[in-house]
DNA sequence: TTTCCTATGATATATTATAACATTACTCGG
DNA sequence: CCGAGTAATGTTATAATATATCATAGGAAA
């Protein structure tokens, strides 16, 4: 299993500072709109979560807060995620039990993810119309959607291009 | 939220005995063909799914198999479930950790779930052109699928018809 | 019979998540 | 300033989900 990936560290990148920074002011200037309370533990939480396209598990986040001086226990690190869940900052990732940083913060939206096997990174597309058809699919049986959970598994366009199967 | 829903009760419903007998020997011929151990935990298992439209957790389960006379531990309900979804005989429903008897079973497929949230009734649509349409659209963007996990939360027709919201 | 393989038993523990209640900090009306 | 109300966080405990590991059993095959 682990043989199949590869390294943390060959895996492990930084967006660009322009991305990050851009979706932090985003989130910021949503909660100043919107009187949201971006507080430490969850501004904190935003950027452990922009700065790891793998996602991150509660307690790995947990881990990180520690590391950065915030003596936190559980449901910190549950609550803080609950906050940036519910505004559409973060994604939880179903299938793997890992949060995500959402690509289109303060968007409320059903999103869909690629979770690539080998480097374990979390995409997520803007495919809308994907979203739709499925809506549209699901309610034609008369399902009436409120959110949908779509995730794929399977090898990024990266991965498979690098050949080392 | 318990409010919102109806009662176990009133949710809890029976397949009729000709698909529940159906399902059952679908799958037992399979094993058959396929060399496969239909064994008495296994079976019983898929017994409790196929008479479960809300599906069961692991723990659940493993509470039912005592009740069998069974007297297991947590492992062997998660290996009777791993054999089941591995041989296409169930599913998970990864955004509520919870299994359900595949309507399908033997044919290896991505599931397209709805899951309602009033009388939590899980139900496998039959959509595969849903299915190629989401592998269609990721496999634009280059992202090779292995798996997808769809699954839609909202209102079954019966209890949208239903009208007490 | 011995070996091998598959399944199960049994014990322990890892991982993920929440309940419940206490405390802090800030706002707002008085 | 004071006190009430609210939102966030602290704190402790525990629930819920899942797996690692090693032991045992039982049948098939050499």
């Amino acid at each position: 299993m682990t043989e199949k990936k590869v390294s943390a560290r060959d895996c492990l990148f930084k967006r660009d500072e322009g991305s990050f920074k851009k979706s932090m002011e985003i989130i910021e200037q949503y909660c100043r709109e919107h009187g949201l309370q971006l507080t430490p533990v969850r501004k904190k939480v935003f950027e452990f979560l922009l700065d790891e396209p793998r996602g991150l598990g509660a307690y790995k986040i947990l881990d990180l807060l520690r590391l950065s001086g915030f003596n936190s226990q559980p449901p910190a690190a549950y609550r803080a995620l609950d906050f940036l869940v519910e505004n559409g900052f973060a994604h939880k990732v179903e299938s793997q039990n890992l949060f995500v940083a959402c690509t289109k913060p303060g968007s409320h939206h059903s999103p869909v993810f690629m979770i690539c096997k080998k480097c374990d990174r979390v995409s997520e597309t803007q495919s809308t119309s994907l979203d739709a058809n499925i809506s549209d699919s699901l309610r034609l049986s008369g399902f009436e959607i409120e959110h949908a959970v779509i995730e794929a598994e399977g090898i990024c366009s990266v991965c498979a291009g690098s050949g080392s199967s």
